[in-house]
DNA sequence: TTATAATCGTACCGTGTAGTACGGTACGAT
DNA sequence: ATCGTACCGTACTACACGGTACGATTATAA
């Protein structure tokens, strides 16, 4: 054993990382400061931070790898999902899909991530790879494999399924960002009907021939 | 005349707000001192920056206006975009407007706006509806009003068309978002496939007889 | 129990920042 | 020509921040 005191070790490492990604995520990596980290983190000395964090930055970053690497709230399992057997079983499918990750982007900390990846962009490169390889590509990953899956049983037609994908996800994502994130935060709850009209849309996209799919949900 | 000196004065402020432009873009507004600003604007004195502006938030403040209001850059006139008469000249329509706003996505400017109202949207609340209202409104009313005039000749089904504007503005910005804003900065030049293939799918979702659009591209 | 590592308290350093003060200078409208 | 105004140059204030130093104190593993 070369650490003795694993038990407290942790445990403060803990607080101070969940009292650096509260702050973070409010107001920002620069307009946080390191005492506001102790205060909010219950700790008295800078020493006991410095100790396991060499400098503010590198907190900073394992706060964001922590967020997009631990943290499973940001993006829906794909296991869960059932398997693509007939068009409303894609339509409910891709329902879920949408309600669940439009419930997830009117969530406060989905803007707050966004905000400050993208706000400490220039400033610490990393985090771009990092978080557009967990959040965006996971989304965008489970939609087109469910197309796939029922184009692979001849539902619906050989087209772009990239292009749908990016369709549907940014259909839910500017939704998000016009009517929550750019707008006087009163949090509202989602109007996931929002989200099923994208769906609409893009179920209207994938079939050409009309009279398959109409009347075909619960 | 209560300003004597018009002239000087407004060349003046003119290089200020122009610099504090082009550094806030880059670096964000807490990174960017009004020491820089000066030296960006070539002007000497700080005492001159503040008979112009009674703080840098108010500078601040006023970049953004004249980014958002009065350059044109940001959006696609919407009179310059012919009358729809039938389903080839929506298709055009659609595909001129998409690959111009997605240029323009692409372009560094609109990432650099974009992060920079984000990011201090907590501290300038004013940010938000301002940004909101000029820059993706735009682009949604543009689209909207398309397939409204498409609508009234009866070229596409009657369905919602908010959602479909929303499918199709956000397939551009996720494809703009992935591609370049969170992956290492080099710039390359925009596939303006990538609009072509959005447009395609959004498309297929407006008619629900299919032979009424199949090759009707030039 | 005891040695050791983590934390405490507090003071400190160096640096950068927004904003002010003020006497002197160049310019521009009348 | 001249008077008011904008600009220059420089020094300054007051403060906040990231990070360090160090002796005293506490908790934990052996």
């Amino acid at each position: 054993m070369e650490q003795r005191q694993n038990k407290r070790t942790q445990q403060t490492r803990g607080q101070i990382r969940e009292a650096a990604q509260r702050l973070f995520l409010q107001n920002g990596y620069l307009a946080t400061s390191t005492d506001a980290i102790l205060a909010e983190a219950g700790i008295a000395s800078k020493e006991t931070l410095y100790r396991h964090y060499p400098s503010k930055e590198e907190l900073f970053v394992d706060v964001i790898k922590h967020l997009t690497l631990e943290q499973p709230h940001f993006t829906t399992q794909l296991a869960e999902l059932p398997e693509i057997q007939d068009l409303p079983t894609l339509h409910q499918a891709l329902t879920t899909v949408a309600r669940e990750i439009f419930s997830l982007m009117c969530q406060p900390e989905y803007p707050a991530l966004l905000r400050i990846v993208i706000a400490e962009m220039p400033r610490v490169p990393q985090l771009s790879p990092l978080f557009r390889d967990t959040v965006p590509k996971r989304g965008l990953s489970i939609i087109t494999s469910l197309l796939q899956q029922a184009r692979e049983r001849n539902l619906i037609d050989d087209l772009d399924f990239d292009a749908v994908a990016h369709a549907l996800i940014g259909g839910l994502l500017t939704y998000a960002l016009v009517d929550f994130v750019f707008t006087g935060d009163e949090a509202q709850p989602p109007h996931l009907n929002r989200a099923d009209a994208v769906v609409e849309v893009i179920m209207r996209s994938l079939v050409s021939n009309p009279s398959s799919h109409i009347n075909d949900m619960e």
